[in-house]
DNA sequence: CACCTAATGGAACAGGAATCCCGTTAATGA
DNA sequence: TCATTAACGGGATTCCTGTTCCATTAGGTG
């Protein structure tokens, strides 16, 4: 007896490998390539189909949306967190994280795909979602340097870290997107000084009660 | 002798009075209320057009893309600046500047049409133009509080005003872009917090070398 | 190796958004 | 008030995006 019909909603399920893995690749790339050069409400799909030599159907029928497939690249991009810095010192580990966020978002693809990115998620809420676990990764990827020094007697102990990590990010993704500033260095490093002032100065205490 | 033919590709420089700026009134009203319902990559002009009463030629004849109206909003928008506190006190001007970004961004409306403005900017360097003047607008009428600190010795002489601000905002539109979390005011006064706490430090001291 | 069928790809089809055409309306200046 | 013409409005048209149909290809399994 074989197996029953399987989900034909979500094409690829039941037969993950070979031409379909090498299919989602593909297409994932390519979007990828259009999302940076286009953004998102440029994204075509039948373009994209092209540049990925793979049938316009295809991508219609395994991703439905522009929005879903922004999604799945998501996911996809969760899944290959970089390793943070474990330099021992507080100062010098939300440097590292600052510049890593600066040298991203200021490389013209990697910045151009964040944007899109970002753009996409704001229209479709399972996008939303990719990208808040996303988000979510990375924040817990790097909470441990705040976590280190706060066992360190550097940082009050009820310090939130994750805030702590995310307002290293935060200016630079507004600067990115409300100036037409450079992001460079000084900004990354300006992110990271102000957001150690603040936690050693208490700011981000978890507030219990 | 009359006129010459005037710019063609600028409709309403000629003749701005009238029914023109009510035209003009009317669209950029009914534009932000689709951007509200349906946000920009929902945006129908053939809707926009009916709700504003206006025929759809004229939407296109006058803005040409969507892009387009969307920075004609945002100059719109620029130009009805809210006026800022002054109590006097760092601390409870960047708390009433923390809570009125706050409390925009949480609110159904304003919140929805802000994150549109932010996607339309994306795509189109004249928006995203617009967008910026208007976070300038904001951030000058903002930097006085700062300015005034400075002058009280409440911070070091060579603060960058409009940096601290910005400090203000920024951890808000992050959280508002990359998390579910919702924007409550305690997410508004530990911006703020933060924000002073950074700027007394030292964090957004002008670099001169 | 051979069978079964999930998954793909090309082509034709449908629906809707952007553009063009031209008659109508009303702002501006004498 | 009247003439001029900028600007608007409705309808036909074009173009493009997304869908459907069916033949073909190639995983997966005995």
């Amino acid at each position: 007896m074989t197996a029953e019909p399987a989900d034909p909603s979500t094409p690829g399920t039941v037969r993950p490998g070979g031409r379909t893995a090498r299919v989602r690749a593909a297409v994932l790339r390519a979007a990828e390539d259009a999302l940076v050069e286009h953004g998102f409400s440029g994204l075509d799909l039948a373009d994209l189909a092209q540049r990925a030599e793979v049938g316009r159907t295809t991508v219609y029928r395994r991703w439905g949306s522009t929005t879903a497939l922004v999604a799945d690249l998501l996911t996809d991009m969760a899944e290959q967190s970089l390793p943070r810095a474990r330099s021992g010192s507080l100062t010098e580990d939300l440097r590292a994280n600052a510049r890593l966020v600066q040298r991203t978002l200021a490389d013209p693809r990697q910045g151009a795909l964040f944007r899109a990115v970002l753009v996409a998620a704001n229209g479709d809420p399972g996008t939303a979602e990719a990208l808040q676990h996303f988000y979510r990764r990375r924040v817990e990827e790097w909470a441990p340097c705040v976590t280190e020094a706060v066992e360190r007697g550097e940082l009050p102990p009820d310090t939130d870290e994750f805030e702590v990590v995310r307002a290293v990010s935060a200016p630079l993704y507004y600067r990115m997107l409300t100036t037409a500033e450079p992001l460079d260095e000084a900004a990354a490093d300006r992110a990271a000084t102000a957001a150690e002032a603040a936690a050693r100065a208490g700011a981000y205490r978890r507030r219990n009660g």
